[in-house]
DNA sequence: TAGAACGTAGCATGAGCGTGCTATAAAGGC
DNA sequence: GCCTTTATAGCACGCTCATGCTACGTTCTA
């Protein structure tokens, strides 16, 4: 196992711990322990505390936006264009990415919110998830814009309100289920996600 | 100062320490300082620290309800009925209360996402983080049927699922202007508020 | 095969934490 | 005037933590 790996899979002990415990039980014992290491060998990786934490966050988010791109290049596709009823489907499952439909991505939905609030206080993490955010709205705008050229979008709303809107809805959504579980299912988050979008078309 | 003013002066600086510098610096010699006493003092009025965390996050609640009630008072007012533009305008200024469009409010939001986010693995938080949760989506529930009944809800809506949708959209929005401030101003919050209710109108 | 680089491990230190306990002083009832 | 209660203060203990440092085996390489 390389370095790079190896890095990567500390960043993963640093998921589940965060997932499981809480972004403060994420310290260096905890994460070597989780990662089957020595404490010094997680140093060995990792210069500090500091370095593998936004290491970690760095990870997570590449992690979505890979996932991201991965429909992003279907709705692109300039030798099988999609159809406005399969646009807009991938538009669905593309914003579904960022909420926690199965474990997995609720793991990764907690990680992130506790990495947005640490960023709050914490000058290192603070760019990148603003930058994240930034992101965020910049997606959301992309694909309402895109729905606004194809016509499946009312011409009376303005885009950029409409993306601050499907964002916070999103990130809200998210934050619900991550914190509440059992009181917000999957069903009923595709649901609101999907009135949401449809209550946009003409 | 009697004891329970001592308490809510002791709660008060735990809110200006999360505030100020997140959840995880709320140690009792961090809010005995900021509260200008010495450790055994709060120890005096608080068992340990759980009870000081448990009793700042019902105290916050206790604030924001109170002035939420103070809202419903008018709105529900047999001697003075409001009219439905003043329903519709008691109703953006009530949801309001839960952004963060000022410095004080913007403190409460912080302090109330992050006991949220410490409920979720902290078994003493958690009761009172599904309560608050279950209210918001109660208050969201009954200004809902309150337009359906006077009309200006569209008749296709569904209410339960119109409630969790702008639940959402209200916590979304006050954790993105809570972590990224500077990004989402207090007018563009209360543009996107606005926006939501209108496209709920017939 | 000698030596350098790498991966792994763990100890020592100093800081911050919650909490149990004690000390001091003011207040109030008898 | 005395004694109990209350308010305030702070020390000492045991714990966990991040970090700097050293040590040791393994692997590559020249």
């Amino acid at each position: 196992m390389n370095a790079g790996e190896r890095r990567r899979a500390v960043a993963e002990a640093v998921f589940r711990v965060v997932g499981r415990d809480g972004l403060e039980q994420a310290s260096l014992r905890n994460v070597a322990a989780e990662a089957g290491l020595a404490i010094g060998s997680v140093r060995h990786y990792f210069d500090g505390h500091n370095e593998l934490m936004v290491f970690a966050m760095r990870e997570m988010s590449a992690r979505v936006i890979a996932r991201l791109d991965a429909h992003a290049e279907r709705l692109m596709d300039p030798s099988a264009p999609p159809t406005p009823d399969e646009q807009r489907e991938i538009a669905v499952r593309m914003l579904a990415e960022l909420l926690p439909l199965d474990d997995e991505r609720r793991t990764e939905v907690i990680v992130w919110l506790s990495f947005a609030a640490a960023a709050r206080t914490r000058p290192e993490l603070r760019a990148h998830a603003d930058e994240l955010y930034d992101g965020l709205l910049a997606l959301t705008t992309r694909i309402l814009e895109g729905a606004r050229r194809s016509g499946r979008l009312r011409p009376d709303r303005d885009v950029a309100l409409e993306a601050r809107r499907l964002c916070a809805l999103l990130d809200g959504l998210a934050m619900q289920a991550a914190f509440h579980p059992g009181r917000l299912d999957a069903d009923t988050m595709l649901a609101v996600l999907r009135t949401h979008l449809a209550a946009l078309a003409p």
